[in-house]
DNA sequence: GATGAATGAGGTTTCATTCAT
DNA sequence: CATGAATGAAACCTCATTCAT
């Protein structure tokens, strides 16, 4: 897509193709699958057909990796969400479009970084998490926007803030239930979960 | 409370003095902390004042140690749900009482085995991830039923099991960002779930 | 000898039997032979019958090891040296006295520790020297007043400062070239720089 | 300078200007502050502005680097001594001659190989010990014989050979607490060693 | 000559677990 | 029951060296 190859040019993604790249989409599957202390090095360096010496070329330690893991994944979430939002005006729309993309990000392995830092956030030394709050607070703030509004009009029941953890929650957690193969589409799920927070006007 | 000991006394639950229990105690509270994978057994022994060796007295290996954690949190949950669902006629505030419980349990320091639970999930080994199952089965047919019950009667926009899981992400998550020494009461979290969820009739 | 005893009795020196003990000495003499950055933990254990592994249980790391090598062998030659000082009145039997402390610590196996913090003085970080160099300083006091006295009667040449820096010098390269099996005994040698630096009354 | 110019004619010295003098300069540098075996190819390659993998084009392995600055530095001192030899007669004054050659080798930055040759001389294989051994025994041999002379004369009080093993420990040693930016100067250490061992007729 | 990704052996350290005392 | 030294596998990481480009 052309969406990525903007990040990649702009330095915020790693061109997917590289050995770099390969080993970030390769870590994503890994932490999202058997958690990130339990995912070795060696498991990280094989899965890319190197070996686990060569990681720390790219690398400088493996903590670095969940890193990039999950900051490249915001950064590839939110450049879906201000795509999504421009394309919209209804404020119910532009919620359903963040719910979209969050939810996509979450149950779709495209893009795991996004579960792996709620699940993996404790992993992190406090310098990294603080470099990844930087980008999660300009992702927070679009949530915090279009929430306000809508409780503002009546829309929903309790203030944005609190509504957004309430999202936040039960998307992370539909990871652990909803199946992908299912015959609920994750539209659909998406569209419950709006469902039971929005008033039908 | 006479609770706990009842639970001590069919076997649910240790003894909260005994080695075992202080032991399971502190290991809530590590887990918690640090994340099972980063807590060591010595670190476990140290904080009961036993060495690393002694443990293995009390648990067969680690992880058992990570499952009466968990499986004493739900007796314990469960216990308390029975209790206050026998309390209230209303369907309303039935789901009132469930939501204070897992939100407590959640939010507090004193139960910390039911965060664990959702966080360390894949820490386990099929086996005991099976044999807590068949307690979380007993304690989510609770929730079905007085969920199912809300849906057929109107006052929730989408089925009984969709809103468990948006439920139980939302208050996970709570742990991520609820401060208990804030302005906020539990409560009144708790209570603005509920509002976000269920119609005013 | 009742001078370690002792020194086991206050602490300051791991009592030779214990596998901590032996640990430091088959250290020193790794250390000595091959240089610290060469001598692996696994070659450490080796040589006292444990794995590598094991060593840790004793030291929280290698650098540890290094550091215990070097001040049990400054404890050891303080206590030969106030031993060997009491038993002597006149300045220039105290330096000789000093000087077969000094040269005997650097060219007789049993205490290594000495020589080798000479020269791998850089291999630890500024906490370890700091705290070796509190030891030192105690250490290089002894000489100082001896030295300081010569000078003021006029027994050598230039001040006493110096001279002990000379004398340390010329007692460190000594293990380079001084061959202990060779003719010269260790006496000789010791008393060949008292002569080449103090002048006979 | 011209004499080292014809080091570089006569190839025993490489062009300080070429990439091969400049990574044996840094080599030294480096050598001389972290020890061999804590400088890595990559910090060597680093100082002067290649990358590792390049180092190799110039020296086959990492230790015949350590070989090159020690034996070019012993060329440098050789004939800088053989100059300084030359213009003076009186024994008292060669020996200054020398101790200054070795002291400014040992105490200065632009010749740190001489100094690494005390401290890293384990980190060489046998091979290459024995082929500088062939320049140190060239070097030693000047000391021998002004030494020698000495004592014969009576202006020192042990023989030659042992008087030189004092006067390089004590060089080596000055290294180690000598403050090249303190009050008290290069030449007036010397002097002070020449005096410490040498009779004023 | 230079690059830089990759190698692969080997380094230190961690840690759950065992077991003689 | 507790101890604590020892185990041994496995972890992360380092680094001299190679080699296709």
């Amino acid at each position: 897509m052309t969406g990525i190859a903007q990040l990649v040019e702009e330095g915020l993604v790693t061109e997917p193709d590289s050995a770099k790249g390969r080993l970030i989409k390769a870590a994503g599957q890994l932490f999202k699958e058997k958690g990130y202390a339990r995912t070795t090095v060696r498991d990280l360096a094989a899965e890319v057909g190197i070996l686990s010496g060569s990681l720390f070329h790219h690398f400088p330690n493996k903590e670095a990796i969940l890193r990039a893991v999950i900051e490249e994944a915001i950064h590839r979430v939110l450049a879906q969400m201000y795509d999504a939002l421009a394309k919209v005006e209804d404020p119910v729309e532009k919620l359903r479009a963040m719910v979209r993309c969050e939810g996509h990000a979450i149950n779709n392995d495209l893009n795991p970084g996004f579960q792996i830092m709620a699940s993996e956030w404790r992993s992190l030394n406090p310098e990294n998490q603080e470099s990844i709050l930087v980008l999660r607070r300009e992702y927070e703030g679009l949530w915090k926007k279009v929430l306000d509004t809508l409780f503002q009009q009546g829309l929903i029941n309790v203030e944005g803030s609190f509504t957004r953890h309430f999202i936040r929650g039960a998307l992370i957690e539909s990871h652990n239930w909803y199946d992908v193969d299912g015959k609920l589409t994750l539209e659909q799920l998406e569209d419950k979960l709006i469902q039971a927070l929005v008033h039908s006007p």
